[in-house]
DNA sequence: CGTGAAAGTAAGGTCAG
DNA sequence: CTGACCTTACTTTCACG
């Protein structure tokens, strides 16, 4: 799965506008509109590319309250197990596991600060949970683009 | 800036797949596709969508290496000068002014560990960061991102 | 908000380098 | 094997009821 320096170009283009049209795009990139197409189709069939969507305001969804969350757990937690809990959370957008102290980063968005001490409460209440850390966001600076998890982590 | 529970329904379609056609989306919520087009322009209009994006396998692109950056600033560095200095980075995927001992989070994705390190030095360089402490994803969990909009604090 | 017609865009096949 | 051209079909878009 060799990305060339087209194909970044390509999908750069992509990220910053996901409704461009290929011969715009080719416009940019110095190719043809079909030949833009056919390498997003080769990318999406490689897995590069996972899909389109668009990128929404929160806050004009009624997502107002952002935070991250650091949660220590028990050692013998998998990371299996932590998703799997995390999973069935909607105000969870994302969560990784990382290195240092805490065993894995969460982002959390709910409506208001009510609702995100509510989701936190029930977070630090999953069996596995010692204890938890959380920092809210001030002000989103950037966000740039969206990236995805085809896969289940052993 | 009010959306009804057919708007959600709208955007919740186009997070899942930005590409569908207006009429696909309005089979599904019950309008006719000029219908949900007018929606769209109106929540584009009013900023609730910001725009259309691609969800990229990072791995697929080379970005192997994730990790967040907790910077520490200088005490009269603003959300501004934050956010212009990182902006001129392409790793930074995402950054926020956050609560806290740290004064920002900025999450990065480079090429391997090397890249990364590169990154961080830079950052750690720029001229209103006294101190930086970061993490590394080992695996990412979820990703569950409608992705959301940058602008423009204060 | 739904229906129709016009314009633009995408998709597939075919050919050339 | 990769890129360009052409034709067909679809989606988007606007005017109107």
């Amino acid at each position: 799965m060799r990305l060339n320096e087209l194909d970044e170009r390509i999908v750069q283009a992509l990220a910053e506008d996901a409704r461009r049209s290929y011969a715009d795009i080719g416009a940019q990139v110095g190719l043809s509109a079909p030949a833009v197409k056919r390498r997003v189709d080769r990318l999406r069939a490689e897995g590069a590319i996972t899909g389109f969507t668009v990128r929404v305001d929160p806050a004009a969804l009624g997502w107002e309250t952002e935070g991250y969350v650091e949660m220590f757990c028990r050692h013998n937690t998998s990371p299996r197990d932590i998703r799997h809990a995390l999973s069935r959370y909607p105000e969870v957008a994302s969560a990784s596991t990382v290195t240092g102290d805490a065993d894995a980063l969460v982002q959390i968005f709910a409506s208001d600060m009510r609702h995100f001490e509510r989701v936190l409460e029930r977070i630090a209440g999953e069996p596995f949970v010692e204890r938890t850390k959380s920092v809210l966001v001030l002000s989103p600076l950037l966000r740039r683009y969206t990236a995805t998890t085809p896969d289940t982590p052993a």
